[in-house]
DNA sequence: TTATCACATTGACAAACATCTATATGTATT
DNA sequence: AATACATATAGATGTTTGTCAATGTGATAA
């Protein structure tokens, strides 16, 4: 994952409901009903942000009916953390208990 | 790290700009003036972007006089990228290559 | 003290963003 | 076929963002 692509994920992960879309989704695909009933946004609202979500690869969807299913998307997430990771801090005297 | 904050350092890092000023800096300290050369924007721009970076706790500035030394805080950054660790994809079936 | 250099601040502006209401689309049920 | 439900799209709106030119501030050098 190049620089360009990590910042498109950071920006899409910048909106606080959607990183919480993302930790709800981490405990395993969810219905976009059932999201919409954890936050105080309108319906189009959800669509907007599942769409930034879906757009950028962070999330997958597979529709059942009417009803849409999220997921987390695996490889998008896996190298978006291994980009974050690659970022390391260098002190002036080269140690730093980096994780 | 909690939602909101972690929301505000993806902000912080959802513009090229900043993200790569990181990846500077994770080689080392850096200053203002050498900072500014690696990109095609003026210098009140990288201003703008160096307290950015700043005030959400992401990098140190240490004055030395008429020069700003720029660099990563390490604190900030582990905390970051531990939540985003803690960010992860349960397929339906339990099963996922997480990283 | 005057000039120069590094950096910060201000004001302006176009573009992008998050949100809503209203409406459209597509699927399932009656 | 008509209705109800889940989601998408369109249009409007106030807010935030990244950028620049112009100017201010504070430190060093002449």
């Amino acid at each position: 994952m190049n620089t360009i692509d990590a910042a498109l994920i950071c920006k899409s992960l910048s909106d606080a409901n959607r990183l919480q879309i993302m930790q709800i989704l981490a405990d395993g695909e969810q219905c976009a009903c059932k999201l919409l009933e954890a936050f105080h946004i309108t319906q189009p609202t959800l669509s907007y942000h599942m769409k930034n979500l879906s757009e950028c690869g962070l999330v997958d969807v597979r529709k059942d009916g009417k009803w849409n299913y999220y997921s987390i998307n695996c490889e998008t997430l896996n190298a978006f953390k291994s980009f974050m990771q690659s970022l390391t801090c260098t002190m002036a005297d080269g140690n730093c208990l980096c994780l």
